[in-house]
DNA sequence: GCCAAGCTGTCATCAAGCTGTCATGCGGGC
DNA sequence: GCCCGCATGACAGCTTGATGACAGCTTGGC
């Protein structure tokens, strides 16, 4: 699950950007309308955290041109004020959800939550399939009942796998959604590396992870 | 379905081939207007993505005598700025489709499979024929319901049946859309190889690979 | 601030399975 | 009957993925 986190203030962005990816979320910091531009254009996003007030113009603008040009990504807007009109603004031009100014750490990481399992079609974030039940929100992840520990990366790979469970997923696209541009010298070896480590940990979930070769891997329930 | 790219920064060029190749195309790259022209002239494409920029000239001129000549190939056009100008002037010269740079490649693909995909009349992505269920975006295949495993080449063969069902296709026309420049030494005999494949992985399924001595194939419902 | 523990990603090596060639056999057409 | 085109099994090369070991770095405890 990849973020695009649009905010000019290096605090506000540098501290969203840990939060969410403790939470593992993947997150490139835009500090511009021009750089979100650039950064949308390359990649996909699962959900995109908006702030208004940006020093090349409006997000607003930002916004109104994505929903324009066809992207439904989902869109979180930062308001500095809690004004009805501007709100209200924002929800036409085609956001999903705000937030205003100060806002928690954790209130941002369950809205987005909310956003991307919307986006999957879920209406809760818990997901159940075999002996497999893993709760993105609380970063748990149980097997036939018993909790398995797994790492932030291991979380966020399965995290994919699921939500695309039954499609084939090339590899690239899971190395988009697990790691931001600050990571992207990173060998594709990796993907290989946690599919081998999710493997051990699902092993007797009645969940498996099947190896296409040249296409990609898939999740599916075994059998 | 083969695919030409016409772009001159080899790392773009690269990676759109590479993750198209995953996607089941076949792809030819030209890096200049002149190895474009050649590549046209000798093998006929499904589809063209055409960088605007070129160190030979601007692929417009390219699209406009292409266009001219009377070649109605489906061409995806890369340009550099949003320029409203831009585009309109390339959707008038032909172009089916632009994309802005940078771009990301899940997009590209999914252009050109709409592309492709409107070419053969088709709304829908998904192809069910028979028993027979086949997602090229996912590259799933079912057959009676159940998931069959099929390598790239497998899956590439069949999405060129189905796309032409009903129809003979030469046995070089399918080399032609399974195979780039690059592999032109093969044998012709991998073709029947693949069909062959294909037939086993098909039994069942209330859909046959019919041949057709010194014809082709044909891809059919039985009886 | 220091230290320990564990997470991360690289490398090298090994295994798997896809790919295309070859050889052989079959069957239709002339 | 002969020839040509196609079918199919076996095989070797090679790309791609799997996996164990390791070093650097982050994180959290004290």
């Amino acid at each position: 699950m990849r973020i695009l986190i649009v905010e000019d203030t290096p605090d506000v962005a540098e501290a969203a950007s840990a939060s969410l990816g403790r939470a593992g979320f993947a997150c490139d910091v835009a500090p511009t309308l021009a750089d979100a531009h650039a950064c949308a254009g390359i990649t996909g996003y699962a959900a995109i955290v908006l702030d208004l007030n940006l020093p090349d113009g409006s997000g607003r603008d930002f916004l109104r041109e994505r929903r324009r040009a066809g992207d439904r990504t989902p869109v979180l807007v930062l308001t500095a004020q809690f004004s009805v009109d501007e709100r209200v603004a924002a929800l036409d031009d085609g956001a999903d959800d705000y937030l205003v100014k100060p806002f928690d750490l954790r209130e941002l990481e369950a809205r987005l939550r909310a956003l991307t399992r919307r986006e999957a079609g879920r209406a809760e974030n818990r997901m159940v399939l075999g002996g497999l039940d893993f709760d993105p929100g609380a970063q748990s992840l149980r097997v036939n009942g018993a909790a398995v520990t797994a790492t932030r990366r291991e979380l966020a790979l399965l995290n994919l796998l699921i939500a695309n469970r039954g499609r084939i997923m090339p590899k690239d696209r899971l190395f988009d959604g697990l790691f931001g541009f600050e990571n992207a010298d990173v060998g594709t070896n990796t993907i290989e590396l946690y599919v081998a480590r999710l493997r051990k940990k699902l092993a007797g979930s009645g969940v498996s992870i099947e190896t296409h070769r040249g296409l990609g891997y898939r999740l599916d329930l075994d059998g």
